[in-house]
DNA sequence: CTTGTCCATGTAAAATTATGCAGACCATTT
DNA sequence: AAATGGTCTGCATAATTTTACATGGACAAG
């Protein structure tokens, strides 16, 4: 159904407490009104990035510490890796570890197009309103990467 | 036979790159002359509290730069087996082999007498600038070492 | 020397996770 | 409308990981 949705909620999830299995998260999802199988869980963690410990599923440790931020696109020269387009979503793929990173740096930019982010260990989703914006702003990315 | 030497040996070899399955880690155990089963990794990874994504195992981030004090003492009772001083100079001796692994770890610390390390086989020079700082981090070898 | 207790580890089976394939949808093009 | 191309997901199963149990070694006490 709506799997950006879905995948917050993982994240939500994840943050409260960790998840002892992808059965378990699933079981967890399923009382939010989400019913998926353990296949399509196995998917997302795969996509959020995130990491499995003998703990349980949880979310990778943020990266840095706080520190003057660089421009966007001297960040994302260093961290980026590839851009995609999933019709209203633009999605990053960052060097592991460093999703936080760059959507922190994206989200201080307030583009308005972009309605909110998602990060995960080394992808961010990046949603806008519609197709159209997606298109727009993945050219920006391209061209600060780029530049 | 020597579980603490073969965890060291996990811990080395991931930090130079993941490990796709407990299957592989265990071939490249082998390959330096750990036979175990994957059955004793996957305990070993627990034990360590190793990390697993879908890019594979990997070194917790908190372990590859926090917690260091206690990698370093375990590396020393493991490897270490001479301290040696020469004006300016440190000198470790290690069992044969194991003399990078402790340079690594020795490196990792950022200790600020150390000037700069050279690994070969099984000896290991520590600079400093002077011999005052070399007789501190000599005595720092010997209680991390005790400890 | 023998017995009892820990540990570490292997073995085999259970449990969990990953994935090839096919069907269902959607949006776009012909 | 039909065809096309792409994505998402469930199903079934393969692949991987975890674990209950058994074995053997080391060590201390008797």
């Amino acid at each position: 159904m709506d799997k950006l949705y879905r995948r917050t909620q993982i994240l939500d999830l994840l943050g409260a407490e960790p998840a002892a299995t992808q059965a378990d998260l699933r079981r967890k999802l399923e009382r939010r009104g989400i019913r998926v199988t353990q296949a399509t869980v196995s998917r997302d963690i795969e996509e959020l990035g995130v990491v499995k410990t003998r703990g349980g599923y949880r979310l990778p440790e943020s990266a840095e510490a706080a520190a003057p931020q660089p421009a966007l696109s001297v960040i994302l020269k260093e961290f980026l890796r590839e851009v995609r387009q999933a019709s209203n979503l633009v999605i990053l793929k960052t060097h592991p570890g460093n999703a936080h990173t760059v959507a922190v740096a994206l989200d201080a930019e307030h583009w308005p197009e972009v309605m909110g982010t998602v990060a995960g260990d080394d992808t961010i989703f990046v949603a806008t309103h519609g197709a159209r914006e997606a298109a727009r702003i993945r050219k920006k990315f391209l061209d600060l990467w780029a530049a």
